[in-house]
DNA sequence: TTTTAATGTTACAGAAATATTACAAATTAA
DNA sequence: TTAATTTGTAATATTTCTGTAACATTAAAA
C-alpha cells in the first residue's frame, strides 16, 4: 500500500494526467474540481496527502488550507500546493498558512512525484520506500544510516547525499555536472574537482578490505555505482 | 541529441506538460496550438516526429496528415496522433491516412514516451537507442560499457566514441575525414593518420581470438564495421 | 617483378584526467 | 566560548590517454 492522495484542481486535464500517473505508481487517488465539494469529499476519503491548486473558482487555496488546519482530524494532513508561475507571493502565504511544499506549473510528473515522496517521507514514513539498497550496501533515509555488509558506516552529510544519489540509479554513469546539480543545493558554486574529493571520502568510508570497490571511475565521463 | 519533436494540440495544459517532460528527456520540442500555423512552423522546425491532436479548432487532424504525406520533404515524418477516448472511427481513419501510432487521452507521460521511442526506433533508430548492438558487440551508453560476446571490454574514451560512431551505422564505410569530424571534438586538429592508430587500438580491444575481425579496412576509402 | 602508395604496428613523450593530501574557513556540537 | 566536524580548494602525485613519428607490411599499379 502506497497511500491515498486527494487532488483539488480545476483544470481537468491536469487532474487526469496526475491522477493517472499516480495510480500507475500505486497510489489510491481521488479528486475534485472545486474547493467546497473537495473539502467534503476529502473528509470522507481520508487521504495521506493533498495536492491543492491555489487558484480555484470558488474557494481560494488559502481558505481551504486554513479550514483544514482548523479541523482536528485533518490538522496534520500534508499539503502540496500547485501554483502558476510567478505567484511568488502566494507561495509565501501558502507556506505561512501551513503548506508543506509547492510545485510550480508547468511541472513534470517526475518533479511532482519526487516532492510527494519527500513530503510523505517526513509525515508518514512507512508509506514510502525509505531503504535504498545495492548489493551489500544499505541506506536508510529515515534514520540516516548506512550499512555495508550489515556493518554501520559513518558518513558526513555530503557523502550521505552523494551515496543516496548514486543508489537511486545504480550502474548509471553520471557526469560531475549532473552530480553537482542534484547533490548540491541549488545555486551553489563549487568547483567540479571538488567532487573528486568527496568521491574519495565516500570511497574511503564504504570500502571494506577484501570487498570490491563500489564506485567506478569512467574517465572523461564521471562516476557510477557498480 | 535525442531528436526534435513538434506538437500540434489546442489544449495548452497538455502541450505544457508534454513539452516540459519531453524536454526533460532531452528532446528539442516546439509546438503550435492550431493546425494552419502549426503546419507552417512544422516545416521550419524539421522535427523527427510529430504529436498531432485529432480534434483541432481549424484544420482536422486528417487534413494535416494528408497535407504532410503529400509534401515530399515531410512524407516520411512519423506521426503519433492524440485522440480522445472512444473516437474509434478516427483511429481507423488516422491509420489509413498514414499515422504511425495513436495515444488515447488521458495518457500517462510514460505511455506517450514509450510510444515515441517505439516509433522513433523504427524510423530513426539512432536517435533513441541507448544500447547499440551489432552482432555479438554491445555498447551501453548509459553505463558506458562495451561487451563482445557477453564479455566486458575496457575502452579508452576515444575508442569508446569511435565504436559508438561505427555502431550508429554499421557496415557503412567512413572516410578518415568523416570520422574526424564526428568523433573528435570540434576545432581540434589531428593528423588524419592518427585515426589509424585508434583503429588499431579499437581492433586490439574488441577482437577475440577465433572470432572474426569486426573492423574492415577499405583501402583508399576508410573503415567500416562488418 | 619492381615500384609506389596506403595502411599496420610500435614506442614514446607530453597532455589530460583523476587520486591524494593537507589545510584553512565554515559550520555544528559541546 | 571552545572543540570537533565538515567543506571546498589548491597543490602535488599518479595514472591513463593521445598524437605523432618512425619503421614495417601489404596491396595495387606499372
Amino acid at each position: 500500500m502506497k497511500g491515498k492522495i486527494f487532488i483539488i484542481e480545476d483544470e481537468a486535464s491536469i487532474v487526469q494526467l496526475v491522477q493517472h500517473n499516480l495510480e500507475k505508481e500505486g497510489f489510491v487517488v481521488s479528486s475534485s474540481l472545486n474547493g467546497n465539494e473537495g473539502l467534503k469529499e476529502l473528509k470522507k476519503f481520508e487521504p495521506n496527502l493533498l495536492l491543492l491548486d491555489w487558484m480555484l473558482p470558488d474557494l481560494s487555496g488559502i481558505d481551504i488550507c486554513k479550514n483544514i488546519r482548523r479541523d482536528s482530524n485533518l490538522k496534520s494532513l500534508p499539503i502540496i500546493m500547485l501554483t502558476a508561475k510567478g505567484e511568488e507571493e502566494d507561495k509565501i502565504k501558502g507556506l505561512e498558512s501551513g503548506v508543506d511544499d509547492y510545485v510550480t506549473k508547468p511541472f513534470s510528473f517526475n518533479e511532482l512525484h519526487a516532492r510527494i515522496k519527500a513530503v510523505l517521507r517526513r509525515s508518514d514514513p512507512n508509506i514510502v520506500a525509505n531503504d535504498l539498497t545495492f548489493e551489500d550496501l544499505k541506506l536508510d533515509r529515515i534514520e540516516k544510516r548506512v550499512f555495508r555488509a550489515d556493518k554501520e558506516i559513518q558518513l558526513g552529510p555530503t557523502e550521505f547525499r552523494l551515496l543516496e544519489f548514486f543508489l537511486t540509479n545504480p550502474k548509471r554513469v553520471y557526469s560531475r555536472d549532473q552530480i553537482l546539480e542534484t547533490v548540491w543545493p541549488n545555486n551553489v558554486n563549487v568547483e567540479s574537482r571538488t567532487i573528486d574529493v568527496h568521491i574519495r571520502r565516500l570511497r574511503q568510508s564504504i570500502n571494506i578490505k577484501d570487498k570490491k570497490e563500489l564506485i567506478r571511475t569512467v574517465r572523461s565521463s564521471g562516476y557510477s555505482l557498480v
